[in-house]
DNA sequence: TAATTAATTTAGACTGAGTCCAAAAATGAT
DNA sequence: ATCATTTTTGGACTCAGTCTAAATTAATTA
């Protein structure tokens, strides 16, 4: 175990990181300010080995970047289409659905759902 | 009506396109065969107004490339994790499954599942 | 049809996220 | 402590996509 994997495991277990969802280059923010000589490819290797390892989930958001999520268990976002803020939806019977609907073994999914939040919604109508 | 777009539209209506699953960049690539000077900003932007419009839809590929798809109907996509291929899964129910979940008005979704084809399960047992 | 206005196209520069590389450093097994 | 293996490093590089400003084309009006 590398002092710099340990500051990337450190980060997501971190109470302020729970629901939270972070691109590499904000991760990478965060793990300068405890460590503060590391590399963008370390940040960036240990970012994929921990998704690999299960530790952490990617999506995909809509801005282009990716986001990383510390929830191990599958669940779905709702992505704000006004302020792109993120929402963890917990989706229990998914798997089991999708599994029967499509009738092959699914190992994992990825369900984005777009709408508008209250706030945008109000400011829209300004 | 430019003759870039028309061309555009042509290649989404064509026989040879339907369920297909393309990046931009062979987008760019049959649009050039039917007019060869196209330019690949004129691609970009036709797609994107063609998305905005609803006329097709853009999903994130596996591979970081966008790929589209000339179904205007809410679908799920399979994508095998071993080449990539997409498949479009019908979701007739989903919509109105998630806003129940959710309690919001949910206007679209992109839901990607993830398994190993036969084909592939077969060639990484040999 | 000509003139005017607005929208679209173009080539190429540019951006940003992420990957790749080969050398250097750190880890951990013996 | 030695050695083999893994990880880190920083900078170059890639790739998809965006932006820009000039040139062209389309649509509108006269």
């Amino acid at each position: 175990m590398t002092k710099q994997r340990a500051v990337m495991l450190e980060i997501f277990r971190s109470e302020d990181s729970v629901g939270v969802h972070r691109t590499a280059e904000e991760l990478l923010a965060l793990a300068r300010e405890r460590m503060p000589g590391i590399s963008r490819a370390t940040v960036y290797n240990n970012l994929r080995s921990m998704e690999e390892e299960g530790l952490i989930r990617r999506i995909t958001g809509e801005d282009g970047a990716d986001i990383y999520d510390s929830s191990f268990v599958l669940h779905g976002h709702l992505f704000c289409s006004g302020c792109h803020k993120v929402i963890d939806i917990d989706t229990p019977k998914m798997l089991a659905d999708l599994r029967e609907l499509t009738g092959v073994d699914i190992h994992s999914y990825e369900l984005k759902m777009r709408f508008v939040c209250d706030e945008c919604k109000s400011k829209s109508t300004l």
